[in-house]
DNA sequence: TTTGCTGTTGACACTCAACTCAACATTCGT
DNA sequence: ACGAATGTTGAGTTGAGTGTCAACAGCAAA
């Protein structure tokens, strides 16, 4: 499911109307009618996280967990983990070192659960 | 070094002035100087690669490890880079999980490591 | 000292992302 | 069918990013 359409469920499954979600997150409620119909680009990651607060509880789901599904989704990248990356070269260079396995999700798979087994 | 004066030093060392790489590079001149000194944020990657591609040559560096560097310096990360993380959660979480040492340099040389290793 | 190269600066222009506002359309409960 | 809530649309705004242009200043050699 593309975000538009995500975003929509979730919003519902919270019993929110558009104009109650976007008072509270506080961006236009037409705003939230177009991100919804995809007529423009999901917000930016301050709207998004303002998203996840509010509908975490709602949806008892993990805000922080929550927020990095909805960034993803839209296409971008925490911020948090750009500036990160942007600091440190070596980053780029291991994610360059895994070349096309760079689309498997296998391979992801593989390196979380490397890491989680050295923490034993 | 931060990218202004590091930007100046690579120019330099391939003999070139401001006007005849802004022109090789396809920017105004006086755009370069104020990127030199600091005046203006570090210029888009697109300017950046043109830089890297004119620049590699005369200073017998590789030119997608020069790109790489001076995007990084500038404190950007690798639009491909970025669209590979954008477009793979599993990417996103298995940088998560590496947690505190993710501003570790060493910790992402061993996991460069280890890749090479698998590798044979 | 003038010619030619080099570098710096301030003001302005253009584009795009990320919204708001006013107006209209649709749906829903009663 | 009516009113109220809800959703949609087009046009406009605002700020940040990414530059250009015109003007000027320093310097070195002829």
């Amino acid at each position: 499911m593309e975000f538009p359409e995500h975003l929509r469920s979730l919003r519902k499954a919270a019993k929110l109307s558009q104009r109650e979600l976007a008072e509270r997150i506080g961006v236009d409620f037409t705003y939230l009618s177009k991100i919804e119909n995809g007529r423009v680009e999901p917000p930016s990651e301050t709207v998004l996280k303002n998203i996840s607060k509010e509908l975490a509880g709602a949806l008892g789901a993990d805000e922080i967990e929550l927020a990095d599904e909805l960034i993803t989704l839209a296409g971008k990248i925490p911020s948090d983990l750009a500036e990160t990356l942007a600091r440190n070269p070596q980053a780029v260079q291991f994610l360059r070192s895994i070349g096309d396995d760079v689309r498997s999700p296998a391979e992801w798979q593989r390196l979380i659960r490397g890491r989680s087994q050295e923490q034993e």
